[in-house]
Parts: C-alpha cells; sequence; structure tokens
DNA sequence: TTGAGGTTTCAAAACTTCTTGAAACTTTAG
DNA sequence: CTAAAGTTTCAAGAAGTTTTGAAACCTCAA
C-alpha cells in the first residue's frame, strides 16, 4: 500500500489540470499530461500508486498512462534502494520532447497526407472526360501536394533547429 | 430538391475524407475538412444540397458545418444569378487560414496557459512550510512560464510572416 | 516452489461528442 | 399576404472514447 507522501496542494492539481488539457489539444490523452506534471513538480521520483492517489486515477489507468508517457520518453523509470517496485521521474528537456513529437507524429502525418494525395491524383485523371474540369481538380490536388511538400520541408527545419521561414506559405497559397 | 450536379469521382471523396482526418487532427470537425474539400475540387460553387447528396450528411449536419467554415473564413457565400439559394465556394489561400487559425485559436490557447500557470504560482508559495521544496516548485513552475512566452512569441513571429529560430526553443529548456 | 507485492490486460460501464430528423423559422416570389 | 423553398435549431439517438475494476500475469525473496 502506497505511503502517501507530500498531499500535493490543489496549485499543484490545477496546473496538473491545466497542461493536462493542453496535451489534449495536441493530440494527447488528458491523464498523460496530469501526471507528467505532478511528477515535473516533483523533486524525488514517485511510484504508480503515490500517482494514482493523487490524481484520483485507478491502477490500471495509471498504469497505461505511465507506458505511454515513457514510450514518448517523457518520463524516465528510477530505482530507489531498497524498494521494489518502479518510481518514474519527469523529463524535464520539454524542447526535446517537442522536437520527437513532431518528428516522429507530426511529420510522419504530412507524409501519409502527401502519399493520399498521390493516389488520388492517379485516379483523378480518367474520371472525367471534359479535359477543362479534369485539369481545374488536378490541378487543385497538385496544389494540395505542394503545400504537403512545403510542411514536410518547414517541419523538417523545425526538427533540425534550422532557421525558419514561414514566407513561402503565405506566398504560395494566396490567390491572386 | 438538389440538383445531382456531377457525380464526384471515388478519388474525390477519398481526398475529402484524407483532409477531413487531417483537420481532425488539427482540432475540427471531421465534416469541415470533408465539405471544404468537395468545394475546394469543384470548379463552380455548390450548394448545401449537393454537398449533403455527395457526402451523405444530413441538411442539419451541412448547414452547422457550413456555418463553421465561414466563422474561419475557409468558405464563401456567393450567389447564382436566377438561383434563390445559397451556394458556397472554397477559400483557397490556405496560408491565409493557417494563420488565422495561428492567430485565433493557438495563440489564445498558449495565452490562457500563461495565464493559468501565473495563478498557481500565487498559489504555491504558501503551500509547503519547507523552503527548499517551495523552491523547487516554483522554479519548476518558473520554467513552464518561461516556455509559455517563448511559444508565445514563436507563434507570433509565425503569424506575422517573420522568419524564425526555434534554437532558443532547444536550448533553454535542456537539463545539462 | 510458494506467496506477497506489483504490474498489465481487457471487457464492461460511464462519459463525450457527433449526427440525425423533424419542427420552427426566414425569406422571397407571386 | 400567402405559400413555397430553403435554412437553422435542437432534442434524441448513435458512435466513439476513456476509465474502471477485477483477474491474470510477472518477479523476486524466502
Amino acid at each position: 500500500m502506497s505511503g502517501s507522501a507530500e498531499p500535493v496542494t490543489q496549485a499543484e492539481l490545477e496546473v496538473a489540470d491545466t497542461i493536462g488539457r493542453l496535451m489534449e489539444f495536441w493530440g494527447f490523452k488528458r491523464p498523460m499530461g496530469r501526471i507528467w506534471t505532478l511528477l515535473y513538480l516533483s523533486p524525488a521520483a514517485l511510484g504508480a500508486a503515490e500517482l494514482g492517489e493523487q490524481l484520483k486515477m485507478s491502477a490500471g489507468a495509471v498504469s497505461m498512462t505511465l507506458n505511454e508517457l515513457l514510450k514518448w520518453g517523457a518520463v524516465k523509470k528510477s530505482w530507489r534502494p531498497g524498494e521494489r517496485r518502479d518510481f518514474y521521474e519527469a523529463e524535464t528537456s520539454i524542447g526535446k520532447l517537442v522536437q520527437r513529437v513532431l518528428r516522429e507524429r507530426e511529420l510522419e502525418l504530412v507524409r501519409q497526407f502527401g502519399e493520399a494525395l498521390s493516389n488520388a491524383d492517379s485516379a483523378l485523371p480518367r474520371a472525367n472526360e471534359m479535359a477543362t474540369l479534369r485539369d481545374f481538380k488536378r490541378d487543385r490536388v497538385h496544389e494540395l501536394q505542394r503545400l504537403a511538400r512545403l510542411g514536410e520541408t518547414l517541419l523538417t527545419a523545425l526538427v533540425a533547429g534550422k532557421m525558419v521561414d514561414p514566407t513561402p506559405f503565405l506566398k504560395v497559397y494566396g490567390d491572386t
């Protein structure tokens, strides 16, 4: 049975919820943000039981959430001398975390998008007999493809920590 | 009763779904992406009825979705000479759309985040009597606040079309 | 080998969000 | 002013997601 460590202040729980919501907005699950925050604000590593207790989550939920956080490198396991169970601490380098998500998730998404557009492009030409119509649609798909490539370039630069120039984004797609 | 205009190819519907999913990932609703895409690929403006027919959506859903798209400026109303009902066409300047979302939604989010952290910061010091603990937590909250400010700066630059340097993001938060 | 402590899995329940269909409301032509 | 056409709203239902609790599964110490 977990030792009920420090009771954690109300304010801390609110920060946890805030970050939970932010994470949710970013496409992660809310509990991930809540747990990460508690660990980030704790000077010592915490065990699964403490986390569940503080955040009113079941052991199962805590376990699943911690695993997801580990997968993203947002949390690290640590061991305490005598103790058998695992303890966890937060990865504090938020910049690295963001970078990793951009690289592994966002970039991947943009690639899939570009691929889907290529497929569509191949399928499109045979569709309609009227040349002018066909070309209109194909041109639009090409425009989207260019957008996908641009996004890929931009993300790649961001991930590499290079300077980013957003202007082509605005220029190329203006319709004047 | 809508005229069933051109049947729209399978490929087009797939592009629509792809973009729908992309929009969903971005925090919008999938139908928004689907409708916008159909309009974007159509040489002529379309009416609500045609859209609903092609995408198998009810009139109500089409109406709500179009209104949301109009609110974001992603779609414009247009009128056809004799016809009474409204027709819609896609905003083609995707860069402007992205810019607007960054400005009105993301920036707002980061601001709220910063605000929540300030509140937490005020609430935190009184919580724990041990000075060293207290300072640890406050420092961490300050770190998050700095992150929020940095994000705000970055977004503001992006929205203004200025060059963006992502390195502070990586440097400041490294824990070495 | 056995048992205690801890973790993971998973089906069911609770909760959210999305979609529908029908009714109410607007608008415009006659 | 009336009626027809089109649009919007909204409550109910459907669909999808998240959370839980309990059982199965490890792992290590004795």
